[in-house]
DNA sequence: AGCAGCCTTACTGCAACATTACATTTTTGA
DNA sequence: TCAAAAATGTAATGTTGCAGTAAGGCTGCT
């Protein structure tokens, strides 16, 4: 999940930035709304959390000019306190939500998924599973039967996109973009490490293996 | 559900108590403590809503006697952002959960919800426990195993949420939200200290750990 | 056999976290 | 009310572990 902040207050955008971050996020943040309108038109993000007051452009201008250019994403719109116009406005340009300053940042969070949920209707799912190997994308806890498995973020992150496209086979180029965001060649083999490592932690103690190489192509998830 | 409201501010009065009311609960509101406290011992409530400044008999006073009076009722606090003093008063003379002003509506029907929850089914807690680690709320102890343990507010204020969370990971971000009430980044590694002081009193001295880092997440407590 | 593609292993830089010392704020008690 | 003591916050420094790099071994295909 993809999120892209624009808000000027450093502070309160390091929180809210960190704080979706160890929620499991991936944020990008920017500090001014012509850059976040350049960013929110370069990449494909889940949603977006705009304040309204910014230097420069402002966030209901960022706003418009999203939904003018046929973009769709979910935005939260943050205000200060008590301005009623705000809000109405907010609704008016096309946000889909918004948040009063102060807010507490389980608020934000709480809305931000209740957002994400509406939009993909029931598209994305809590729990991915492939035979006996279970994730859930909410505690970030992954198990093989009954066993407990721990995994890095990155670990995480591969068998994320491995589970979401299973049975199907993935290039190393694909996963270089979903799980790396990298778009061109890193000239090393960090996807075959991590692939290793990966199966280190999934398949070596178990009888059946669930991570197929597929030689000259990529990598599938499926049971045998 | 019948809910008892005392709050002298009109506004929030009214604003909550239109808000419950069109969430299906019975709601009764008073503006002062002393009218508060007859009408609590007149009737039978489920749960009830008090704020700490009220003019006359204060918010703390009508709780301490609706206890001693034998009033076993779920009580959330109403106190003004950032006084940690009210939050440990408000646990110590027996309320059950609290809120710092200003709060959303749907933060306070939540937290509400989750009161009524706890305390219809099994009797309400007053003692947390994590493997040997207990935690006394009202009388403020804390000991692990046989032992003792002395904690500073703050330090109790951490291991209480982390109680309340034990098994899953909280992150940073929630702590300084939950703990110290800051909606911004602070900037500093507060967080880090006093997880390390907390170590020291509960962890240190004994075999297993409870306190486990997750890197790049927050903490979680939780026997190995 | 030879080679390309993959696996395995060890090493290393860096960021996150832990630890410590010190400064500041708050509380306490005469 | 003031000063000592306690509690909490800040910042500098030390440590750890994840993730990226690269070298060398293995495997299966032509």
């Amino acid at each position: 999940m993809r999120i892209l902040i624009i808000e000027d207050d450093q502070q309160i955008a390091s929180f809210v930035t960190k704080g979706l971050q160890q929620a499991g996020f991936a944020v990008d943040h920017v500090s001014d709304g012509e850059e976040g309108l350049q960013m929110a038109e370069l990449n494909p993000y889940d949603a977006m959390v705009i304040d309204v007051m910014l230097p420069g452009l402002d966030g209901f201008s960022v706003i418009e000019r999203l939904r003018s250019g046929g973009n769709t994403t979910p935005i939260l719109v943050l205000s200060a306190r008590g301005s009623l116009d705000d809000k109405l406005k907010g609704f008016q340009t096309g946000s889909d939500d918004y948040l009063t300053k102060p807010f507490s940042f389980s608020e934000l969070q709480a809305r931000l998924q209740a957002l994400l949920r509406r939009t993909t209707r029931g598209q994305r799912q809590n729990v991915l599973e492939v035979g006996d190997l279970k994730m859930d994308l909410l505690s970030r806890k992954v198990s093989r039967g009954s066993r407990e498995i721990e995994l890095q973020p990155r670990e995480f992150a591969l068998l994320e996109y491995l589970m979401r496209n299973s049975g199907n086979v993935v290039s190393k180029t694909m996963i270089l973009e979903h799980v790396w965001d990298y778009h061109f060649d890193p000239q090393t083999n960090v996807v075959d490490v991590l692939v290793h490592r990966l199966r280190n932690k999934i398949d070596k103690d178990f009888q059946t293996k669930l991570l197929h190489t597929v030689r000259g192509v990529g990598y599938v998830l499926k049971v045998p």
